[in-house]
DNA sequence: CTTGAACATCGATGTGTGTCTATGTCTGAT
DNA sequence: ATCAGACATAGACACACATCGATGTTCAAG
């Protein structure tokens, strides 16, 4: 079966409407973002998510990942997972090692949902 | 005892830092600023601060904010006080009523935080 | 082919959370 | 003083989740 048609992840079709004040979420628009806002709502993954983006290069091996937390290696894979499966994070596998990068554009869109100031 | 050193809730020191691609959250500042995601990664949170934020005059009262939901009234002051303690909503009563208003500032700088694009 | 390293998956476990019903606390009106 | 309405709190329960150790998978090297 083809997945052509499900090149863009979850985030893409989320996050990418009017901020927050400007207009009541519908329900369907609120479950969407949430999942985004849920993976993002751990000290973890969000200290993994900045890790990953402010890296050199723009993306960060998860062996490099690991040596920062005082975490098991399943639990990190555990997390890099769920930022990956949300659309947050894409994944990348070179030889033996495994590479993620930040989808920016989903953190901006995020950002620009939540945070915008109104007259 | 007095109050007066805690003026400030807990939303207007956490996100007050630099963009998450432009270098690594440290565990402190993520510890401070996940609880804010948390509260709003939640639909019927998110709804809610939607509602309030984008409500005329900028607050929104209780009796409303229920009516919007298919939810028991306890269930939607419980989800208020969520967004209130952490600092994201502002709350007054007045006579029976009780007022809901968002934190613009709050809300800007997570988003901020959040979605900042890296050059 | 075997070994070791990098990473993912599995199953278990304790803790957190969203929701409800029942009850409490104000406040304004009768 | 009593009553009714608006909202908060308390307790209970089902479910989700963060974490771990153990195990599986994939790849490169020897």
């Amino acid at each position: 079966m083809s997945k052509s048609l499900l090149v863009l992840g979850p985030a893409e079709t989320a996050a990418c409407c009017s901020p927050l004040s400007s207009q009541p979420l519908s329900a369907q628009q609120a479950g969407q973002v949430a999942p985004l806002l849920k993976a993002l709502a751990d000290p973890v993954r969000l200290r993994l998510m900045s890790l990953v983006a402010s890296h050199a290069g723009g993306e960060a091996c998860v062996c490099d990942l690991n040596d920062a937390f005082d975490l098991s290696q399943p639990t990190i894979s555990h997390h890099l997972k769920v930022l990956h499966d949300c659309g947050l994070l894409d994944r990348e596998k070179r030889g033996v090692w495994v590479y993620y990068r930040a989808r920016t554009e989903a953190l901006a869109s995020l950002g620009a949902l939540i945070g915008s100031a109104s007259p």
